[in-house]
DNA sequence: CCTTCATATTCCTGTACAGGAATATGAAGC
DNA sequence: GCTTCATATTCCTGTACAGGAATATGAAGG
């Protein structure tokens, strides 16, 4: 049914740059609020705002871990989700955006271990 | 440079059914304005102003041929979007309203080819 | 030149965000 | 209870379309 409707619903999601971002990065593993914000270097609003756009079209799912907030990709993505999560990552690859992205998730890790609620910042499921 | 804006663009241009579904079809050949509209069944202004919307942004290519205005899919699209353009291929395989242009599309491509200007119809390029 | 055909554009209204400022919620600790 | 921290929501303004109706363009043929 919804006859296409679902493959929009993605591309919707998709045609953010915050929100490519948040995907990017994501695909390393679950994540806090508080730790996108050092990584993408964008607003508390506005990584919140767009992870709740996100998690209201079903492509993040979230849990409350004392106050933090971790989020991260559907446990059990459907076919056109997973196709185009990797199409993303494979379009990144070659982009300076997202390799930045990357590279200050990898240089925070150690900063986050500490005072993550969780195993998060490792690429640990919470 | 243009860090990430490029596949932005891409997206913007998939979030909408119309366009997939231009775009989707495109993918077997060439194409008329008019075609589109059978092949759709969507009021003419709606497809040319989608392929209008497209063109501007480099997802398709438009040549004269006469009255007819020929749409193909750009000759030598980057790397992005050859991803994309394949994984919109992939997602639509098991959806109806893909399945059913398609379907029409090859229905209708003998009528097709007695008043196309070219050879769009079969695919050939024009 | 006047038509006709195929296509594009303009003008309109409505809706969906994006982004920031300020405020609200909710959990944990004192 | 009050605070603090992490996160979410509300309220605002501005912008980008989507869609349809009407009109314009541009090519080809009488």
């Amino acid at each position: 049914m919804k006859a296409g409707v679902e493959l929009v619903k993605i591309y919707e999601c998709l045609c953010d740059l915050t929100r490519l971002r948040l995907l990017h990065v994501l695909a390393q593993g679950p994540l806090c609020v508080c730790h996108f914000q050092e990584i993408l270097r964008e607003p508390q609003v506005k990584i919140s705002k767009h992870l709740g756009y996100l998690r209201g079209r079903g492509l993040v799912e979230c849990e409350r871990q004392g106050n933090w907030m971790v989020y991260a990709l559907p446990a059990k993505p459907d076919r056109e989700l997973r196709a185009n999560l990797a199409c993303l990552q494979d379009c990144a690859q070659d982009n300076a955006v997202f390799r930045a992205d990357l590279a200050r998730r990898k240089k925070l890790a150690p900063k986050f271990a500490e005072t993550s609620p969780c195993g998060c910042a490792t690429g640990a499921r919470c």
